[in-house]
DNA sequence: AAAGCACGCAACCGCCGTCAA
DNA sequence: CTTGACGGCGGTTGCGTGCTT
């Protein structure tokens, strides 16, 4: 098949775009929807191929689209969300209302990326560069739950959006303040089709906050409940998140107590040998994220630790080294206290607890307004 | 003042998935 | 099933600007 020259045409500008033609694009669209992208141009009376009016449009031209500096709060989550995801700027934006895929990968790039990597912390991996899981001291094991998470929570965003395409076809999904990057021209509905729904992609966040919070919540008679969580920690629980898929059968994402308390809705665990993994809560998307998993991966590939072909677990339970709890005390101490506003000492290198570490209050409002952003979404993600 | 350099960001490139014919 | 159009996405480039020497 002969790839489509579109943009190799002889004669069409590249380039940036002037003032008029920024004109020309919005007056179009606004005028008649963007359309075809191809046949764009030439009814627009502009010399650029589809492609570039699209990007254009996409990345600066919508009227949804906020510019300037990022807030920390903006900061967090996308630090937060790459260690999930990676480098699924598309993903990530959902989740940034009013940001592009774009301009989050060039702030990434260019900011956040070496902000980490002056912190002694592997951009890519989000964990520290000198061995700070080295063996024998437990964190080695965390850090592969975290990318075990990672993966986990990648499958998941597949599951999601293999949903989100069949939803579209079915149920009509109005949500006019989503701002994904691939959102379409909202100022027309004449060709227009609605942005997809934000991907429900974050129950893997609320698992972390879960940990977080029991965190804080070690020897504070704060309740730490989340408002928006459904899930009951009882008082002093050492909540941890635990994330299982049997094989062949579901996956499941829940908390371990040390108390044993189950919430309704809850199924048995088969996985209680240790009588800490007592709760397990069923994913609504169960179905598709097995499918996802059956289709995509062996389980055995991504877990390594299934002794018996039956489940693999992310997380720790109810262990006092608690290794993601390391990694989630770390990454919210970057995340809180390293922002070019107002922290620009600590990114020399400096001891961060000095200066973060007794925060919890900032660091738990950081989570909170991350678990919001999550609740927010207009598709009421049914999740926990 | 001017040259060199580093940085930030808009834009481009190429690959991929989806869908209709 | 094949083909081609189309749009989405992530990686990369290159230009403009500000800073340093």
């Amino acid at each position: 098949m002969v790839k489509s020259q579109c943009c190799e045409k002889v004669g069409l500008k590249k380039g940036p775009w002037t003032p008029e033609e920024d004109q020309k694009l919005l007056a179009y669209i606004e005028e008649h929807g963007h359309g075809s992208w191809r046949a764009l141009p030439a009814r627009a009376g502009l010399q650029r191929c589809g492609k570039s009016c699209r990007l254009r449009w996409t990345n600066y031209l919508r009227p949804d689209i906020k510019r300037g500096k990022f807030s920390l709060q903006e900061e967090q989550t996308i630090i937060q969300l790459h260690a999930l995801l990676g480098n699924r700027w598309s993903a990530i934006a959902t989740h940034l209302p009013k940001r592009t895929d774009n301009e989050i990968k060039n702030y990434w790039n260019t900011h956040l990326k070496k902000r980490l990597d002056k912190m002694g912390i592997d951009p890519m991996t989000h964990k520290p560069k000198a061995d700070f899981f080295g063996s024998g001291n437990g964190h080695s094991k965390g850090a592969a739950n975290l990318n075990h998470m990672a993966q986990w929570e990648s499958a998941r965003l597949e599951a999601e959006a293999r949903l989100v395409r069949e939803s579209k076809v079915t149920i009509p999904s109005p949500s006019p303040n989503r701002l994904g990057s691939t959102g379409s021209a909202q100022v027309s509905n004449k060709t227009s089709v609605a942005p997809p729904p934000r991907p429900q992609c974050l129950d893997v966040l609320k698992a972390w906050q879960g940990v977080v919070f029991s965190m804080f919540s070690a020897g504070s008679s704060d309740s730490l409940e989340s408002p928006t969580s459904t899930l009951n920690f009882s008082e002093n629980a050492l909540a941890l998140p635990l994330i299982g898929v049997q094989k062949n059968s579901t996956a499941t994402v829940g908390f371990a107590t040390n108390n044993a308390t189950c919430n309704e809705g809850t199924i048995a665990s088969e996985f209680n040998s240790g009588n800490q993994f007592e709760c397990f809560e069923k994913l609504n998307e169960t179905a598709q994220v097995k499918q996802n998993l059956d289709s995509s991966m062996e389980l055995d590939e991504i877990n390594p630790y299934a002794s018996d072909n039956n489940a693999w677990f992310v997380g720790s339970a109810a262990n006092e080294n608690a290794p993601m709890g390391n990694i989630i005390e770390g990454l919210s101490e970057i995340l809180v206290c390293n922002s070019d506003q107002d922290h620009n000492a600590s990114f020399a290198g400096e001891n961060i607890n000095d200066s973060c570490g007794g925060n919890l209050e900032e660091n738990r409002n950081y989570w909170d307004s991350l678990l919001n952003l999550v609740d927010a979404s207009p598709t009421g993600s049914p999740v926990f």
